[in-house]
RNA sequence: GCCGCUAUCGUCUAGGGGACUAGGACGCCGCCCUCUCACGGCGGAAACCGGGGUUCGAAUCCCCGUAGCGGUACCA
């Protein structure tokens, strides 16, 4: 099996994309096949370096390799212009000075039951000469067979007056040459595939195997753009997501196992994945899902490898103890640093969590209680410090969190945090007091004759 | 306009003629756990786009309609 994954550089690699490209590995890899990867950079204006670089950084994240490749589709030029002289002299291809306009008039005029037909003209683009009578067939892996009577097709154009051929020429010629035997893409090329076809019945070559995935939408339904949040895989990777978890969520848009798993590894989805799992209907991404979905390998990583993944991500070290006392609590990467960077960077400042716990009323004293008990613990251990402050709960007959609460706002800054003992152990007596008298000093200034 | 694809809870889906009082998951709601936030556990609300057929029987097959999407470029 040889498949392919085939961006066009116009953008950076969006998540549809992304899920097709996983799709082309994923059987690749599960049938011991070839991924060629190749870049359909034909479009000059559009293509550039920049986004080459990006898919291929996506990809890389991702931990998508491919075999061969990357071939830039620009580069086989000579190639194309070799087929397209063939497709010239054997009459399956002419040249037509007709312009969409024209073509548009002709439509206009023909009703809608002809396609266009253009003239053999000395110059002009190159158009494929599509028969009048009979139907191309378009079998597919995933829909079925598809049939596209010739009546409804114009002669498309396959190349630029120029010479230079334009995508559904130079796919369907790129695709042959590299021997795919499974073309895997977006059902918006669906529509597109009798052109190709019909471009190497012309030469005479056997067609691959098609499969045309559902496209992915956004959260309105509507297609997939720039204007989502998270539409692209640079996005979902500073979103604080793990490579792991998006090729989980983005397999299961469009494919599912027989029985209700939702959580793969990459190697059970390997194993399992199969076209014919893969439905017909369009899905939606929706990042809460992810969410759960990353949340859950995430906790499946060990403390040392989320560790790793979290300094890699915040770009700081140092970061393991915190870690230990925050892993249960995030989804993603990227919640960890609001609820842990207090520990490094000292407290956040919020006014309302303040005004909750320590403004005014009963809160300070009962913050003072805590540090005279934190104070004493011997040795400053969890189960020390858990002593302590229940025994402070205990003496106050008070409910626990009217003591944790003012301690965490002095600790943190704010209501949430990891658990209070653990916060606390992991500070250290020193610091732990340290906040809770600069708490303490905020709160209730001193009377001036109180010294 | 024309050509084509698609249509089950809000979302992802299971279902491929009787096993369907339509199952699971995310999300949502309630309860439990609980020092906050999460995690976890338990429970709940929530769907077969509409209309015709075919059949003893239709979520499942066929037709029509509707809607969404794609294509209709000298873009990919």
């Amino acid at each position: 099996m040889r498949v392919r994954f085939a961006p066009s550089p116009t953008g950076a690699l969006h998540i549809g994309g992304a899920r097709t490209a996983l799709f082309n590995w994923l059987l690749a890899r599960g049938s011991g096949g070839t991924l060629v990867l190749r870049i359909e950079d034909t479009d000059r204006e559009r293509s550039t370096l920049e986004n080459v670089e990006q898919i291929l950084d996506a990809l890389r994240w991702l931990e998508l390799d491919w075999d061969e490749g990357p071939v830039s589709q620009a580069a086989r030029a000579e190639r194309h212009r070799e087929v397209l002289e063939t497709l010239i002299d054997a009459g399956s291809a002419y040249r037509s000075t007709a312009t969409a306009d024209d073509v548009k008039a002709y439509k206009q005029s023909h009703g809608a039951d002809r396609g266009f037909r253009g003239e053999d003209e000395p110059e002009g683009a190159i158009r494929l000469r599509v028969p009048d009578e009979g139907a191309t067939v378009v079998s597919d892996a995933i829909r079925g067979e598809t049939v596209f009577d010739h009546v409804h097709l114009d002669d498309p154009v396959i190349a630029r007056a120029d010479g230079s051929v334009l995508y559904n020429f130079a796919v369907a010629i790129d695709d042959a040459d590299a021997q795919i035997t499974h073309v895997i893409r977006g059902e918006d090329h669906l529509s597109n595939t009798p052109k190709q076809l019909l471009v190497l019945e012309a030469l005479g070559v056997e067609p691959p195997l098609y499969a045309h995935l559902p496209l992915l939408h956004g959260p309105d339904g509507r297609k997939l753009s720039k204007r989502h949040a998270a539409a692209s895989v640079q996005e979902l990777r500073d979103a604080g997501y793990l490579p792991a978890a998006v090729r989980n969520y983005l397999a299961l848009l469009g494919w599912g196992p027989d029985d209700d798993t939702a959580i793969l590894s990459t190697d059970e989805l390997v194993r399992r994945f199969s076209l014919a799992g893969v439905g017909n209907a369009p899905a939606q991404f929706d990042e809460r899902k992810l969410r759960w979905v990353n949340g859950r390998h995430l906790h499946a990583l060990s403390h040392a490898e989320l560790t790793a993944e979290l300094e890699a991500f915040i770009g700081r070290t140092g970061l393991g103890p915190a870690v230990a006392i925050a892993a249960e609590k995030i989804q993603t990467l990227a919640d960890f640093w609001p609820l842990c960077g207090f520990i490094y960077d000292g407290p956040a400042d919020d006014p309302a969590a303040w005004a909750k716990t320590l403004g005014a009323d009963v809160g300070p004293e009962r913050l003072a209680a805590a540090r005279e008990a934190l104070a004493e613990a011997q040795p400053f251990e969890l189960a020390e410090v858990e002593a302590a402050l229940r025994g402070v709960v205990e003496r106050a007959g008070v409910k626990p969190a009217q003591i944790f609460q003012p301690l965490r706002v002095a600790l943190a800054g704010t209501t949430v945090s990891p658990g209070i003992f653990e916060t606390v152990a992991l500070l250290g007596r020193e610091e732990t007091l340290r906040r809770i008298d600069a708490a303490l000093a905020r709160t209730a200034p001193a009377p001036p004759d109180a010294a």
